[in-house]
DNA sequence: ATATAATTGTGAAATTAATCACGACTTGAT
DNA sequence: ATCAAGTCGTGATTAATTTCACAATTATAT
C-alpha cells in the first residue's frame, strides 16, 4: 500500500518498538533515547535509528524522542486505530493461551471467535470468545480475513484449504506442517519444535564468550 | 566448537530440514531432490543446495539426495544422539502445550521438569513430566542447562535473575518482557503478539500478488 | 552405446541488513 | 554567551544472505 520501501526487517521490529514506547509511555516517560531504547528491547542503537528514519525525522538531535510523538505516529503506522479481527483454529492449550491474551488492550488485534473439532468446548466461551465447531467454519468465518491455526498437523492441510475457499489472506501457523496456499496468501510459520532444536543447536555450536566482568 | 563457518540463517533451517527428512523416510523414500524438498519445507531450492554445502557435498550430481544417508548426518550434526534435557518455568495454558508436545521422540529433547507458583498443580504430573513449586527451582534444576519460559511477564526478570544464578546457558523466552543476560547466555525471544501483530502489517503493507492461475 | 533429462555444487552477482563514524543540532550548566 | 555533553540522521562501509546460472555428473530410456 503506502511505503513498500520499509525493509523487512525493520517492519518486524515495529511492533516490539510499539509496545516499549507503550510502556513507557504509562511509566510517564516524556523522552526516550535510541541508547535507552536500545538496551530494553535489545536491538543497537544505530539500527534503531535507522529503523526510524526510514519513517522520517521522528527524533530531535541532541534531545532523543518524544515518547507520546512517538507511540501516536507508531499507532498510525501499525494501524491500530482499526481493529483487525482474527480467528482461532484450534482451542487446545496453544490455542487458549491465544485466547487468554489480550490483543485486544494491546495491539488493537481481537480474536473474534475459535473453532474446534471437540464437543465437549464447542457453545462454551474462553475470555469472551465463543468456540464453534469446526464444522461451522463455513458459516462463521464471513469477514475475517485472518487465522490462527493451532491444530494438530495432521488436519492442517484440510482446513487450510477450507481456509483459502474462504477468501482468508493471512494464516499464522502453528502446526510444524509447512502448508501450502495459493501466491496471494501470506502465511508465517512458528515452529516450537524447531525454536527449541534450533536454541539446543546454537548453544551446543555457537558458545558465546563469558565477559570479564560477570554480574 | 566445530565449525563456526555455518551461517546462522543456515543453522536456523537445520531442523526442519531434519523433519522432513525424517518424514520421508518413513514414508520409505529413498532419493530426494532438492526441488522436492523445496516444495515441502518452501525453502527456494538453491537455498537449500547451498544449505547442503556447508556440510560438503552430501549429494550426488543428476540423482539428488540420499534420504537414509542424508538423515543420519544430521542427526549427527544435530546432536540427536544425545538427549538434551530442558525445565519448563510456567506451567500454564502455553506451558502444558509445550508439556503435550513429544519433543522426545522428534527431536531427541526432554522436558525433565516443569515448575509452577500454582499449588494446585505442584505434584502433579503432565505427560509423565513432575511439576515442582517454583521456590524448589533452586535445589531441583540440578544439571539443566536449557529453560523454557512461560511465565507472566511481571515474574520474568525475578525468575532469569534466579536462572542464571543456577548456571543456565540457554532460555526460550515466551514472555513479551525483553530479559537481561550476560553475555554468554542465549536467550531466543518468541513474542506471540508482536508475531501476530507483524502478519497484521505485512497483510495491509505488503499485500502479495495473486497468481494468473490461482488454483 | 548413445542421447536426453535431471540434478548437484558453486562461482559470481544481487539483495538485504547491520554497523561505523561523524557532522549537525539541542540542551543545560556555568 | 559560551561551552560541554548528549543525541540524531545518514553517507559509507561491511557483513550476511539469497539467488542466478551453468559446467559437471548421473540416471534412464531407447
Amino acid at each position: 500500500m503506502d511505503q513498500n520501501k520499509i525493509p523487512q526487517a525493520t517492519a518486524k521490529r515495529l511492533p516490539l518498538y510499539y509496545r516499549f514506547l507503550n510502556n513507557l509511555n504509562h511509566q510517564g516517560k516524556r523522552r526516550v533515547s535510541s541508547k535507552e531504547l536500545s538496551e530494553a528491547v535489545k536491538v543497537d542503537s544505530a539500527t534503531i535509528r535507522r529503523d526510524f528514519s526510514y519513517f522520517g525525522a521522528l527524533g530531535k538531535k541532541g534531545y532523543g524522542y518524544n515518547v507520546e510523538y512517538l507511540l501516536g505516529f507508531f499507532r498510525k503506522t501499525l494501524d491500530q486505530d482499526e481493529v483487525t479481527d482474527v480467528a482461532l483454529i484450534g482451542v487446545g492449550n496453544l490455542g487458549t493461551a491465544f485466547l487468554n491474551y489480550n490483543f485486544l488492550k494491546n495491539n488493537n488485534i481481537r480474536i473474534q471467535i475459535g473453532f474446534d473439532a471437540d464437543t465437549d468446548k464447542v457453545g462454551t466461551t474462553i475470555s469472551d470468545v465463543p468456540i464453534y465447531h469446526i464444522d461451522e467454519l463455513e458459516e462463521k468465518m464471513e469477514g475475517i480475513e485472518v487465522a490462527i491455526l493451532t491444530i494438530p498437523a495432521e488436519e492442517a492441510d484440510i482446513v487450510t484449504e477450507k481456509l483459502v475457499n474462504l477468501g482468508i489472506t493471512g494464516i499464522l501457523n502453528f502446526t510444524p506442517a509447512r502448508i501450502t496456499v495459493p501466491n496471494h496468501i501470506r502465511v508465517h510459520h512458528i515452529d516450537l519444535a524447531v525454536e527449541l532444536q534450533a536454541l539446543v543447536y546454537f548453544l551446543k555450536h555457537y558458545p558465546l564468550k563469558r565477559n570479564k566482568v560477570d554480574e
